[in-house]
DNA sequence: TTAAGTGCAAATTATTTGCAGTAAG
DNA sequence: CTTACTGCAAATAATTTGCACTTAA
């Protein structure tokens, strides 16, 4: 099978996971996000300006409305590190971010380099629904 | 000395302290955030309501403004947990957050009962600027 | 006196929504 | 067929900015 047709089979089983429709755009946008079976940080914009360069009609209402559905349906993971855009990640797992403060990317940091030892108690009622750790970097 | 006596010496020293010129509006602001000696942690909108309830005439756009000009001067730090708004905390230590999602209060952990014990190393080129720990709650 | 700070109102940026048309099951 | 999805364009929300006015040093 060709790499585009892996590309297309991860896509539409990732969508089916999901339980989403396979329409154009939605296929397009998961290809593009888990096509390789890498993970991938993307915003809104760039993974519009993603699917514009490689030749597919979507717009970016539909890229957000779509990013949106994907996190609702558990395909993906919003992460708040900048507070002026919002960044998706096709990682579920909870895991450590680098960011890049200059050019504004998002990576996986390595989670198995990451042990936490001890974590504050949730306070009394509350329970811990997730731990973000986003590792800030300035270039050298 | 009073109590409003301690709280405004509080907020003009603190002023002073990142080299900020004590308009009446920035002095309010202050003896706001620091003037009873413990941390907080608000929003451009929280800070200008809680302003505007003590009788004070400060004007949105103004608040914005001096939180920016805070944090400049090294007075406050911006903490990133909700796409939506930003948050200022006058604790300008790296130390963790509770984050209640459903209300969107932020709250100091303790940072005593937090204990990295191994964190991935920055990538060639970088150097960790800082660290991000944000635990977000949910309502048991 | 003069450079910095303030307050509007208008501009900007990221994102969401209403609604008419299109397509998947 | 029928309900969900898409695409625009307009709406919204948080924040910033331009500019005339005020005030601290």
């Amino acid at each position: 099978m060709t790499t585009t047709d892996e590309h297309m089979k991860r896509g539409t089983d990732w969508l089916s996971k999901g339980g989403l429709r396979p329409t154009r755009q939605r296929v397009a946008l998961a290809c593009l996000l888990v096509g390789d079976g890498e993970h991938r940080h993307v915003t809104a914009e760039s993974l519009y300006s993603d699917a514009r360069d490689s030749g597919e009609s979507v717009s970016l209402a539909t890229v957000y409305n779509t990013l949106r559905a994907f996190c609702e349906a558990g395909l993906m993971h919003e992460v708040t590190v900048d507070g002026t855009k919002s960044y998706f990640d096709t990682n579920t797992h909870d895991h450590p971010h680098f960011f890049w403060e200059d050019t504004g990317v998002l990576m996986d940091a390595p989670t198995d380099q990451l042990e936490i030892a001890r974590l504050p108690q949730a306070p009394a009622g509350a329970e811990i629904a997730s731990v973000d750790v986003v590792i800030r970097l300035r270039r050298a």
